[in-house]
DNA sequence: GCTTTACCTCAAGCTTGGTTGAGGTACTAA
DNA sequence: TTAGTACCTCAACCAAGCTTGAGGTAAAGC
């Protein structure tokens, strides 16, 4: 059972993801399957794990790209232990943590900042604050310029 | 001063951002603005404090859409005063603040998570918590099917 | 054996939050 | 008056993270 391959089908519903994100996935390299005769991927049971936690890293706001460099760590030559993942685990709570604080600072620079004068200068806290951590990707860094 | 009426370059450069921004928040109908007789567009300089409080709000992860629905709350007929933005800065705290706590509760969960058996399954409290509000709008949800 | 369901590939489409470019008009400064 | 900016509109494009559809093959159940 343990050592069982796996359809696409399969995967997606254990995973409750799509078919298409399955192939979506394995297009951007983050999961790996085989073929059988008949061209029909095959999975190891671990990758049911790697959709979870490139689900888990998703949900923190890690991006794909992020989350499969992260995935890269992990050894190709054996199925990961359990200490693989727990290495992810505790590199992207750190990065939660980041995260965390930084929303903090916003939340606490936000209802001053946004009724008094500062807000469009460029001396407002809540602009110059190190924003390398936004959520978001963009939306950032374009108010520091004025 | 005061009531001065700005061009939408003047408005981008002490905003920070492109005019195209601008164009873009315009007919989105995040912001407003009036013609002169050349047909170029011209501000009320509480635009800027407009375009400041988008881009605070972006910074914690609150969508346009949504942010166009509290903006639209601000009384139409006059500028709005310092207490109509500390309402809205009111509001966005307080979902900063269920914000972080989701994320607090991810980043409890994620080492023990990630590295147990119960990733891929739907007793797993990684994926089993509220994800109403998920930082990255999708992503969320998809997990609890199984 | 036959039907139904699952799977395959490839291309195109969707959403958000903009940016870029073409082709043309208005304003400003010397 | 004449450059040189600044501005206008509209359409197309970008990136991420998928989904959808078309046209066709494989596998599974009765």
């Amino acid at each position: 059972m343990a050592e069982a391959t796996w359809s696409v089908g399969r995967i997606a519903e254990r995973c409750g993801v799509n078919v298409s994100t399955l192939h979506f996935y394995e297009k951007k390299g983050l999961i790996k399957s085989w073929r059988n005769s008949g061209n029909q991927r095959r999975y190891k049971p671990d990758v049911m794990r790697r959709v979870a936690v490139i689900k888990a890293a998703q949900k923190v706001g890690i991006d794909l790209e992020s989350i499969k460099l992260a995935i890269a760590t992990l050894p190709e030559n054996r199925t990961p232990s359990i200490k693989d993942w727990e290495k992810l685990g505790t590199l992207w709570r750190d990065e939660l943590n980041a995260k965390i604080a930084y929303m903090k600072k916003l939340r606490d620079s936000m209802t001053s900042c946004i009724g008094c004068g500062c807000l469009s200068m460029k001396k407002c806290p809540l602009y110059n604050q190190d924003d390398k951590l936004a959520i978001e990707g963009s939306g950032a860094v374009i108010l520091d310029r004025v």
